[in-house]
RNA sequence: GGUCUGAUGGCCGAGUGGCUAGGCAGAGGUCUGCAAAACCUCGUACAGCGGUUCGAAUCCGCUUCAGACCUCCA
């Protein structure tokens, strides 16, 4: 198997990727709380893991990617009072929050398609893992590392920091967390506020309950993860992927959970994306300053000066390495639609181009780029790199400045492909499909062409210039070529 | 305040102790009936100040600025 590196938040430094089994590899990374539209936000730890999924199955492994749906759990501002997100939502909607859960998900299925992400091989919601999150709860207890009070259950960082260490994955440590938190004022059943809820008792009014041996009542946010990672993981994984913004206290309280619970840490690798910004600002809800993917679809967005293809969006992310921030704006995002353009008609050029007799560069240069780049800690912003180094040589060749011989260009494009549609992910959104796109109207439009050919033949430009002009007025662009002509649409 | 990141040419964004990242935009040229597309050429950038070194934008220190997390957010 191809070695690689991944940088691992855990050690802060690139570490060579070993599976537990050589074979397969375990990936869990935390998915979306679906109560409200998918944005810009989303895209980016969607993109990157679905890189990383791709990747790891285009290198031969055996891979169970496990993304997760939060629909209970995830309370707003202050975990103590704070109000169940999708809850909130439900009674501000007048619907049942499962209802809320399930439309959110659709929408962002919807949108994850469109994007090009596929789908993980599992995807679990909280609420129907209560009993496996009871079960780890009384783990947590039993090792004794949790207590109850008045009917939930918090865990008890101080004792767990006594015997491990809490927050060797965010690089702080109690003292510090002890000096830089508030204490409550004697209203909470929790002992310190630095304690977290792996079971809440549920007031008279909340909607989502559940018996338990302690209290009707919910789980904790952090509980979700670390159960269900176990249940379809195991209790010691490969890989735990999200957002950097997750780093503390959900995956440092995932870590504390597990182990205190199965006595080991249950991650090797921690994977973490960086934020998309915007005028330098994290993207984010709580921020209000976020754009959803459809409204980046549609361009119906103030920000926004026209509308964006998914595949541009999937594109703008790839270019910018994950553990990046990577700065929103119409240009950059202009920038990424033109340059997607142009690899993707190099893609179609290389298809037709015509073998011969030798070959002017050496095929294996693209294909050990990309390797080696991929290899290095998914960079992907080397391999565009490395693909449009061989955009500008595929389009000498159809000028006839460079030749291959029919072996690599066989080689040439099955890298290509590899590279460009099965890892990155990208596909040719205006190329011809079946029924619809181009194919559809290739027998008129060129029907027209061969008829401004004649024009041109006769040297009659006002007819020759009047069919390409009305063909731009559709859409369609004409380019001349030395013996006829091509076309594509804009 | 604590922890941690980052500062690259007009914009986005890689990378690295000595050898052109790349894209977009811009300028000139080739081709063309004119265009478009494509191709060729061009900017010689790495926050500031010191230090290490034969050599640093890349390593170290300081300064300035920005961001993330420390309450929910991918």
């Amino acid at each position: 198997m191809e070695k690689i590196v991944l940088y691992n938040t855990l050690t802060r430094r690139k570490e060579t990727f070993e599976p537990i089994n050589p074979e397969h590899v375990g990936m869990y990374v935390c998915g979306p709380t679906v109560y409200g539209d998918p944005h810009l936000g989303h895209a980016r730890p969607a993109v990157t893991f679905d890189l990383l999924f791709r990747y790891l199955q285009s290198l031969g492994y055996k891979v169970r990617y496990v993304r997760n749906i939060t629909d209970v759990g995830h309370l707003e501002q202050d975990a103590d009072d704070g109000e169940d997100k999708i809850a909130k939502k439900a009674r501000l909607e007048q619907l049942e929050p499962m209802e809320i859960a399930h439309y959110y998900t659709e929408r962002y299925h919807d949108a994850m398609r469109e994007l090009g992400v596929k789908s993980p091989s599992i995807e679990p919601h909280a609420s129907g893992h209560i009993i496996e999150q009871i079960e780890m709860v009384k783990r947590i207890l039993d090792a004794g590392y949790a207590y109850e009070s008045n009917g939930s259950i918090y865990f008890d960082v101080e004792k767990y920091n006594h015997d491990f260490h809490y927050g060797r994955l965010s690089g702080r440590n109690l003292d510090d967390i002890v000096t830089n938190t508030r204490e409550l004022d004697g209203q909470s059943d929790k002992h310190h506020s630095f304690d977290f809820a792996l079971w809440k008792k549920a007031s008279p009014e909340h909607i989502m309950r559940w018996p338990s041996p302690w209290s009707d009542g919910f789980p904790g946010w952090h509980m979700e993860c670390s159960a269900m990672s176990t249940k379809y993981l195991g209790e010691q994984f490969d890989i735990h992927g999200g957002g950097m913004d997750l780093m503390f206290p959900h995956h440092e309280c995932e870590i504390a959970q597990s182990t205190a619970a199965l006595g080991k840490d249950s991650a090797r690798y921690w994977v973490h994306n960086n934020m998309i910004t915007i005028n330098g600002q994290k993207m984010g809800k709580s921020l209000g300053n976020f754009i959803t993917l459809e409204q980046l679809f549609t361009g119906s967005h103030p920000m926004l000066v026209q509308a964006y293809s998914p595949m541009t969006i999937r594109f703008f992310v790839l270019q910018a390495h994950y553990r990046s921030t990577l700065d929103f704006s119409n240009e950059a995002l202009q920038a990424a639609e033109k340059g997607l353009d142009r690899l993707m008609k190099a893609v179609e050029t290389l298809e037709k181009l015509t073998p011969g007799d030798k070959s002017t560069s050496d095929v294996a240069d693209l294909e050990r780029r990309c390797r080696e780049a991929m290899a290095d800690d998914l960079n992907s912003p080397m391999v565009i790199s490395a693909m449009f180094d061989w955009v500008r040589i595929i389009n000498q060749a159809a000028e006839g400045q460079q030749s291959f011989t029919a072996e690599d260009l066989a080689t040439l494009k099955s890298t290509v492909h590899r590279y460009l549609f099965d890892i990155l992910g990208l596909r040719n959104e205006k190329a011809a499909t079946a029924g619809g796109g181009k194919d559809m109207v290739t027998p008129l439009v060129e029907m027209l062409l061969n008829m401004r050919m004649e024009a041109k033949a006769a040297k009659d430009w006002a007819t020759s210039d009047r069919i390409r002009d009305e063909l731009t007025s559709i859409g369609v662009r004409v380019k001349d070529r030395k013996d006829g002509f091509d076309w594509d649409l804009m």
